[in-house]
DNA sequence: GAAATTTACGAAATCGGTTTCGTGTTGACA
DNA sequence: TGTCAACACGAAACCGATTTCGTAAATTTC
């Protein structure tokens, strides 16, 4: 291993002390020009950098941003950490990624972990587990002990603490009137089990749509998802109802009902509709493709991500915890039939 | 603020020393049993955790790795970050991640800030702009310094290091060999400019499977995506050859032949049969689904931090960097016909 | 020319741990 | 009873920076 060069090694090397070293690389002025110079010329020619460690000892931040996703390779939390990264680095934040896996064990042994000083603040979204099990200590612990935390889409209100979701029951509602306007009279819903907040709010904008509308709301045709199953399978039980409408809480959802559809022999969209959620790749290359409702990802990502440094750097503010709601838009494309 | 509590405050409170209750903390034999029970049941009543930072500057590493991509909402890329994470954590590392965004001024900047000493190695991707260029000196000055690093997928072989790469070669020639097999008698491929090696390497194997079945190849047949102008014009060039084939080096470009093939009304995969590469959520959701050659992100990542956390632990090991290639499967789908 | 000020630098504390080495107290043994 | 080892703990150095404070020497001021 090459010998690293330090503050240290400046100094002995020149003759002179540490603080004069680090006084003259700050280009202080308690610091004479010719020693400046020599210092300052001899750290540039061996390329100097000072050690990051060191300083977030004396500084007691570390400018790190942690990040715990249930899952990446989805095309919501991919954008999401655009978006954190995005802002964060602007300001000078880098980014520590670790997944929960949707496992509850991993999510409070990863908090655990990055709870002990790696990290200035926390961005979370809570594994599925989690929100089965209903226990939040850990997140709870969290906040007593003054770390900055923010939680994005898949929240709880106990943990007390800053809050990004999406309007899911105004998208819910958004898209489902959709459907009754283009002449749907039969609408199905795919959505995750209860416990998923994001399913069960965007199951009542799904309701509220219905009577409004003055449709039957009926419990057959809401399907919910258990993942653990086989989906296909699932979304079948469906078809064998009369639907001409389907709303989708997410776009692998939607994809999987299209294909059954064709399978069927339905045409879409002339005899079925379908609108899914998270304007990924899927929607936009599917064929046809996917009417959609776009959650604006990263979005969500730099909303939370200011938050947070807002948090971290005015510690003294009084708490009082922000939920900020980010707006959906209903995409349209070709598995709807037009609005005309 | 709350007041941390640290081994000065134990020590304070109990009237002891730091070195006794740091090693009381570690059950070292050099305590008493009274004076360890005591310093224990503080620490777990207050719910001491050791200041990683203090530890890291300490111990001289920060068990962190840096990642840094390209892009992330590409599922290649996120599959391997998976990997990477898994493995990594495993073996009590984590991973902080950043992105490039394809910029090579961004590249640079990050591999400066974080080579400070905040992680202990990195993990590669490298971006467009900086194989374009050409300018790999940031890299090797980072092999300079010793700080282990493995490239992924996009490398280049003037950085000593690491790397871990798909056969690019190989796969080309296996997607094309194929076409020729069920029967396709010109065959385009839809590629990245020569400056990224996984493109120009894929088109190795092409003209290599056209040279070996005696098949002409033709300029005109391949078309190198400039990612800044519009996609679908440019593929929309090739569909003015009779075409009854294409290979493309990414599932985005096959999704858009697709789109287009279909839009011109041929049948696929009656008249044209597509093959793309990255078995992502596209090709497997698009329908038809698209035949495609598997990368095995999630094995490569490992990989990568296999390699690289080898690096880190066994400094003293005589630097021989090692290649690793790993090899990609052709996964058919709908948008091929079957071979027979 | 003595006092006051400025200049230019160094010593030492600090961040929060770990670890080496030293030392006072015990107890065992001859 | 003197010697020596074992035991239990503390002092201090260390990791690599920053920063406060102190102080010689040089310079200004009256």
């Amino acid at each position: 291993m090459k010998q690293k060069i330090t503050i240290k090694t400046i100094a002995r090397e020149l003759g002179v002390s540490t603080s004069t070293v680090s006084k003259a690389l700050k280009d202080s002025h308690e610091i004479g020009k010719e020693t400046k110079d020599k210092i300052q010329s001899f750290a540039n020619h061996y390329n100097y950098k000072p050690n990051s460690l060191a300083l977030q000892l004396r500084n007691q931040k570390t400018k790190v941003i942690g990040v715990i996703l249930p899952k990446i390779v989805h095309h919501f939390f991919s954008t999401v950490i655009m978006g954190i990264e995005s802002y964060a680095n602007e300001k000078g934040y880098h980014i520590m990624v670790c997944f929960s896996n949707e496992d509850y064990q991993k999510e409070v042994e990863t908090l655990r972990v990055l709870s002990n000083g790696s990290v200035d603040g926390l961005i979370v979204s809570i594994a599925n587990e989690t929100l089965e099990n209903k226990d939040f200590s850990h997140f709870i612990d969290l906040v007593e002990e003054d770390i900055p935390l923010v939680l994005f889409d898949r929240v709880v209100d106990d943990i007390l603490c800053d809050k990004i979701v999406v309007d899911d029951v105004g998208a819910g509602y958004k898209a489902t009137k959709y459907l009754v306007d283009i002449g749907c009279k039969k609408i199905g819903m795919i959505t995750t089990p209860d416990h998923v907040s994001v399913g069960a709010l965007r199951r009542l904008g799904y309701e509220k749509a219905l009577i409004e509308s003055y449709v039957k709301t009926d419990k057959n045709l809401i399907i919910k998802i258990d993942e653990k199953q086989d989906i296909k399978k699932q979304i079948e039980q469906l078809f064998e109802q009369n639907i001409d409408g389907v709303f989708a809480v997410n776009e692998i959802y939607a994809a999987n009902t299209m294909r059954i559809a064709k399978e069927k022999g339905l045409n879409i969209p002339n005899d079925i509709s379908i609108i899914g959620f998270t304007d990924g790749l899927i929607s936009e290359y599917s064929s046809p493709s996917i009417t959609t409702i776009a959650q604006h990802g990263f979005t969500m990502g730099r909303h939370a991500v200011e938050l947070l440094i807002e948090r971290i750097e005015n510690e003294t503010e009084v708490f009082n915890p922000k939920k900020i709601v980010i707006s959906s838009d209903l995409k349209l494309r070709e598995s709807t039939k037009p609005s005309s």
